[in-house]
DNA sequence: GTCCGTAGCTCGGCC
DNA sequence: AGCTACGGAC
């Protein structure tokens, strides 16, 4: 080939730094890559030109990137520009790259080749089977805290035997060990949960360097897309694997590093360069996104973090509007303005409803956006929250077929015994589980010995029905009968479906149809383990369609997207930033990184919005402002808040009830709207005392000290606050009663 | 022993 | 508001 770089095409419309990103001649490379930089161009041009240009096979590259979607869109544009031999390459997340390693070498590890994946949930119900019977005080350690310590322990490369020498506190001590029995039991199920899927692989190349060689040699070259959001083990893994080839390109942005929670850690990033050494480093800082102050908006609040390396957005494409700040009395009106702004905008701004995305900290935050839209008519699409494959049906069915798949899966076993009811209760199970433990094997084994076991009556005759549907479906797997066909058979010879069908309320015609549509995804997957490991892994972001609506998620999930129109919604102290990070300042930084992901979202139009008062928890109190809002220039900003009178803000709520269903809203949203459409009312004003407080106050209480307010509820004569007190934890007060006074 | 209704407790973000 | 823990009915 003897294109020269001046006139190859590949690097035709990019810019002085991402053309040198793209022709980097190799070796290690990091791309600090500013929020709409053309990260994504800069990616897919690379592979395209290690195809074109280097003669690279395309199957020694291997590209993680942080979604399914992003890795499926990414796969399709390279081979739009070299053509279909792009096929051979690997391009997915680094659960999913690994999933495939691991299936390659089961028994290397001890687990069998049909071994399962755990979700959290799954992970969570073993975890609490572990802990009480450890006899473990539910109480001082909560299931979700132990399974958390635990995910994070995994996330940084310790085992039990690690996490046990470095604690210091008993209960430290404690959830090592039900970590090491958790282990055990993943392994006696058969399964690995998510981290393990990282873990797992680390753990197979450190034992078995001629299986690392092997990947070493195969992949050449690495690309890492949002590294930021790597962890330890995801940073282990990659210099592992790009330890003889020194071809590592890793693209990132400290400022968007939002993961911490999970373990993702920016240093990853940050000592990239210390990794390797002759990193090279290239920086892009013009940005095709958004408008000048959309950017000077977003550069000025991320400026209020400490820990991070300076970088400044620019681009050349003019100033834009000024971003707009809507105040609310509550969340209802806050709501009430987004739809009204959407149907304005897309009457006389030319918009589609996809052209708009609301975005909120934390999922409940949709319920009263989505409200608003049915009330209007707007169509729309939550991505996230309440998971397609978290549905109480989507789950049964996937454990039946797991189960199907690997008959030692504990959880998925215990799950469906009794699903539908077959009179197998808790005492039954547990006196299987007794004998299992007795026999020192695991509970599937002991269940065929369920006569052994005591149980009687209804449970038995119920287990003996369950052993004989268990064999009649693996026989259809053994028949090589296509995972769509297979739930349909489990649908019908389980009584699953008749189940749901004797009584046609709402809420079962739901899950009917929910199981359609799961036969559908089913049917597209040629074998049950392709189908189980793709639904598995599946992310959030995966979900998102083209059609033509308006897109309702969490900032999270927002990471890598664009919209023309972005509304970021309860900037309040206490939701964004959340609650839990008001006090740790670490936290409070990543607060601020995702609210810079949110406005770096925006391309034209950003919104700003916020309510005085807001339900949450099934009560109202009032907020304070996000301390995000303080951090942005005033003149940057345009108040479009309305005063409405009286007599409109009654119209708004009163008058416009129409309930449709032409645009595609599920009957259970629209069930629960009709349940709960009544649910804000203001009184006459709070009192003075009541106005003294709000979240985040501090106080002195007669009895128990100093503390912080941490809610209001009520009003008037019934106002109550809770009160975080450094010597007593919170407590809830009348506020008549209470002797408090400010600090 | 299992099933079903009610009371009490928790409530962040995700592959 | 949604899930586990308990008590009564079968």
């Amino acid at each position: 080939m003897t294109i020269t770089n001046s006139n190859n095409p590949l690097l035709a419309g990019l810019n002085p730094a991402q053309a040198a990103a793209v022709s980097h001649d190799g070796g290690p490379l990091l791309v600090i890559a500013g929020a709409g930089s053309g990260k994504t161009r800069v990616l897919t041009r690379r592979i395209a030109y290690l195809i074109e240009a280097k003669e690279v096979h395309p199957g020694s590259i291997l590209a993680i990137t942080f979604t399914n979607k992003a890795a499926a869109e990414m796969k399709e544009r390279v081979n739009e520009l070299v053509g279909p031999i792009a096929k051979s390459m690997w391009v997915s997340t680094f659960h999913s790259a690994c999933v495939r390693i691991l299936r390659n070498h089961p028994e290397a590890l001890g687990y069998r080749k049909n071994f399962v994946i755990y979700d959290q949930d799954d992970a969570e119900k073993l975890i609490s089977l572990i802990s009480s019977s450890m006899g473990l005080d539910t109480k001082r350690f909560p299931t979700r805290q132990s399974a958390s310590r635990i995910s994070n322990a995994k996330s940084e490369l310790l085992g039990p035997k690690e996490l046990m020498a470095k604690a210091t506190h008993i209960m430290e001590r404690k959830v090592a060990e039900v970590y090491a029995q958790y282990q055990e039991r993943l392994l006696g199920a058969n399964a690995m949960d998510f981290d393990d899927l990282i873990y797992k692989t680390h753990e197979l190349f450190e034992r078995y360097p001629a299986i690392l060689e092997q990947y070493q040699r195969r992949f050449f070259h690495l690309l890492v897309d949002e590294y930021q959001d790597t962890n330890v083990a995801q940073n282990a893994l990659v210099m592992q694997l790009g330890e003889r080839s020194r071809n590592v390109f890793v693209v990132g942005d400290s400022d968007q590093s939002v993961y911490g929670f999970r373990g993702a850690d920016m240093r990853n990033i940050l000592e990239f360069e210390k990794a390797f050494e002759d990193v090279a480093v290239i920086k892009l800082e013009q940005n095709y996104r958004s408008t000048q102050t959309i950017l000077d908006v977003a550069n000025s609040i991320i400026s209020n973090n400490q820990y991070r390396e300076a970088k400044n957005l620019w681009t050349d494409q003019g100033s834009g509007e000024k971003v707009r700040l809507f105040v609310g009395d509550d969340d209802s009106e806050e709501s009430n303005f987004i739809a009204s702004s959407i149907l304005r905008e897309r009457e006389t701004g030319g918009r589609r409803y996809s052209d708009f995305a609301v975005f909120y900290r934390i999922n409940s935050n949709s319920r009263s956006v989505e409200e608003a839209f049915i009330r209007r008519g707007i169509p729309y699409r939550v991505v996230g929250g309440t998971r397609f494959y978290d549905r109480r049906e989507i789950k049964d069915t996937m454990s039946y077929l797991r189960l199907i798949q690997n008959p030692t899966d504990e959880i998925a076993l215990r799950r469906v015994i009794n699903v539908p009811k077959r009179g197998i209760g808790d005492q039954s199970i547990a006196k299987v589980a007794t004998l299992a433990a007795e026999m020192g094997t695991t509970l599937v084994d002991a269940l065929s010995k369920y006569e052994a076991a005591g149980v009687t009556g209804r449970a038995k005759s119920g287990i003996a029905d369950f052993l004989v549907l268990m064999e009649a479906l693996r026989g259809h797997v053994r028949d090589e009968m296509p995972p769509g066909e297979l739930i349909e058979a489990f649908l019908d010879e389980s009584g699953y479906r008749s189940e749901l069908a004797a009584n046609d309320s709402v809420d079962n015609l739901s899950r009917l149809d929910n199981l359609s549509e799961l036969v559908s995804v089913a049917s597209e997957h040629e074998t049950l383990e392709a189908f189980l490991d793709a639904s598995a892994l599946v992310a959030q972001a995966d979900q998102i369609q083209g059609d033509d609506v308006v897109t309702l998620m969490t900032v999270h999930t927002a990471k890598g997207l664009e919209y023309p129109v972005v509304f970021l919604t309860a900037l309040e102290d206490g939701i964004f930033p959340h609650s839990r990070s008001l006090y740790e300042p670490k936290e409070l930084e990543e607060e601020r990184r995702l609210c810079y992901v949110g406005v770096t979202r925006a391309r034209e139009i950003l919104y700003l919005t916020r309510a005085n008062q807001r339900s949450q928890y099934g009560e109202s109190s009032l907020t304070i402002p996000s301390r995000f809002l303080d951090e942005i220039p005033p003149s940057l900003i345009e108040d479009v808040s309305v005063r409405l009178s009286y007599e409109e803000r009654r119209s708004r709520y009163l008058g416009d009830s129409v309930v449709q269903s032409a645009s595609g809203l599920s009957s259970s949203t629209l069930k629960r709207y009709g349940t709960t459409s009544n649910s804000t009312k203001v009184d006459s004003g709070p009192r003075l005392s009541v106005s003294q407080l709000k979240p985040g106050i501090p106080v002195v209480h007669g009895s128990w000290g100093e503390g912080v307010v941490t809610a209001i509820d009520g009003n008037g004569d019934n106002a109550s606050v809770t009160i975080r007190f450094s010597s007593v934890g919170s407590k809830k007060l009348i506020l008549s009663y209470a002797p408090l006074k400010l600090a």
